[in-house]
DNA sequence: TATAGTGCTTCCAGTTACTGGAAGGTCAAG
DNA sequence: CTTGACCTTCCAGTAACTGGAAGCACTATA
């Protein structure tokens, strides 16, 4: 099974999985004529880095988690921890945006949005704002 | 005021100042000594950048704002509408990352995360889950 | 005046996870 | 033998900075 082969039965492109193996995360085997050669397994552990990709892991918790996927001794305590790290980011993440929706819907839907120049969402930018809400200060 | 002042005037970096000059984004006069020289209007500018850039607004985003800040006529319609952009941007994304919350907190609460190799976690990335939910299949 | 220390300058590289494109080799079909 | 689809490598670009090196400017002190 060469790469375009690999792609289609992982939904991931030719592009990405080269370049995958250019970090040393899913590498082929190859071919006699350079191209290439990829088996069931291979195919495994790209269809497992893309599920984990879907799920937000860094390419970094992907590379651990394939290691103890592979690991016939691992402790699911290691796989746990990962998994939990990340999703106390997503969860943080997740109320770092709701902030952001509360003040920024509260700014949009007291603006008129005409063709006037006065617009509370301007005040609210420039810090002219008569009476609001703090915006979130730190950029990320 | 040079740089290090405005950039206590302001909470940014020296360094992130020069980059947005850098962009053409907020651009200071120079003293006879090549320092950068800020007067108060370009700090309201820089804080006016930094306001927006805590609201998650882009860069690109902040370029129109800025524009729009200076111009006496504008349409507070314009406005509006790079901000409804930007929140629904931010509420997709509230979205996507609770699907990944609710299905990353379903396998975790089902691992043991003990000594042993067993784990859903691991069965969901690898595709052998016995009963779960599907996961969301789109990296980005 | 010499020097030390701080702040300023520019430029280059690295971050994350790819994606696009160029230049060129390989293979199967007609 | 040519065409077209596929494969290869390498380089550059994305977003928004951040870190660091090399070197000039300014102030204070010995």
């Amino acid at each position: 099974m060469n790469i375009g082969d690999a792609a289609k039965a992982t939904g991931l492109s030719s592009k990405t999985i080269r370049y995958y193996e250019s970090i040393a995360l899913v590498v082929a085997d190859r071919m006699a004529n350079g191209y290439r050669e990829y088996e069931d397994m291979h195919v495994h552990k790209l269809r497992f880095v893309q599920r984990a990709r879907g799920l937000g892991f860094s390419i970094e918790d992907c590379r651990a988690l394939l290691s103890l996927y592979e690991d016939q001794n691992r402790a699911s305590a290691e796989v746990k921890n990962i998994a939990k790290k990340h999703l106390s980011e997503i969860e943080a993440k997740i109320t770092e945006l709701q902030n952001l929706q509360k003040t920024l819907s509260h700014l949009v839907e007291h603006c008129a949005g005409d063709h006037r120049p006065d617009c509370p969402i301007m005040d609210g930018l420039s810090g002219t704002q008569h009476e609001t809400n703090p915006t979130t200060e730190k950029p990320h």
